[in-house]
DNA sequence: ATGGCCAGCATCGCTGGA
């Protein structure tokens, strides 16, 4: 059986859950892992999932950030990793394993601006990210880190790169570290299905960047260099982002074969 | 025309997102 694994920032769960069990019911994927669900685990709604055949574990926090994975099998909960180093009072991070495969769900912060201390503590978190990646590869030779990465790798992932030079999300230490992890062992699998093509994860609300396709690319489906060999289909499903009061981020989906 | 948004908070204006 192919193996479908899908991220998405739905940017506030409560307002986005029809849209997300609309999704995982056409969709059917395997694992959905979510970014910003901005709640507690205590308002996750367990049941609803549920009742469509998702199992949830969350790492949830009041208002801000927030992450969880689905998943259509029973989660093995006694190696679940919820948080990146024990200072972090963010809720940006959560690992759990399936199937001998450790998938590792990462909301990046988004850094504000390079001259803001937001952007310091994301460098911060990215050096800590690439630590715990490499004892990960170790323990699991299969893993794949997905997520809201918040970081456009190349200018093919950026819709206008020359007014965006050194800005947060493309600058110089930014691309370091995202191929510091790539380094690790990894590869972003939809650059291994897309070459140069330039498609985007995200669209700001103001400007109608939608519409006229004022985009990035800074979802990621990253998978260690075990699992290649099985990537078959990687895209990024525009569809969500079209409907009524959207997230400004769309799903971005891959498909492993056995 | 070329850009003016969205979610949460015990709301009526701020923070944070990207």
């Amino acid at each position: 059986m192919p193996f479908k694994i899908a991220t998405w920032n739905v940017n506030s769960l409560r307002v986005r859950l029809p849209h997300v069990i609309a999704w995982l019911e056409k969709e059917q994927p395997d694992v959905l892992a979510l970014q910003e669900i901005k709640m507690e685990a205590v308002h996750f709604p367990y049941q609803e999932l549920l009742d469509i055949g998702y199992h949830s574990v969350v790492c949830g926090q009041k208002t801000y950030n927030g992450v969880a994975i689905l998943t259509k099998q029973t989660i093995d909960t006694t190696d679940v990793i919820d948080y990146l180093y024990p200072e972090d009072n963010q809720r940006r991070l959560v690992a759990i394993t399936l199937n001998n495969t450790r998938i590792v769900n990462v909301y990046i912060p988004n850094g504000a601006h390079p001259s803001d201390e937001k952007y310091q503590y994301k460098l911060k978190w990215l050096a800590q990210l690439h630590a715990f990646l490499r004892a990960q590869l170790q323990q699991y030779p299969q893993t794949i880190v997905l997520g809201d990465f918040n970081i456009a790798p190349t200018d093919n992932d950026v819709y206008d790169p020359s007014a965006w030079v050194g800005q947060v999300l493309v600058s110089e230490p930014e691309r370091s570290a995202f191929n510091d992890i790539l380094q690790l062992g990894f590869k972003d699998s939809f650059r291994l299905v897309v070459p140069e093509e330039k498609v985007y994860s995200w669209w700001d609300y103001r400007a109608a960047g939608f519409r006229r396709n004022l985009g990035m690319r800074i979802d990621h489906i990253v998978i260690s260099d075990a699992l290649v060999p099985r990537c078959d289909t990687s895209y990024i499903d525009k569809a969500p982002r079209a409907l009524e009061k959207p997230s400004d981020h769309t799903p971005v989906v891959l498909v492993l074969s056995d």
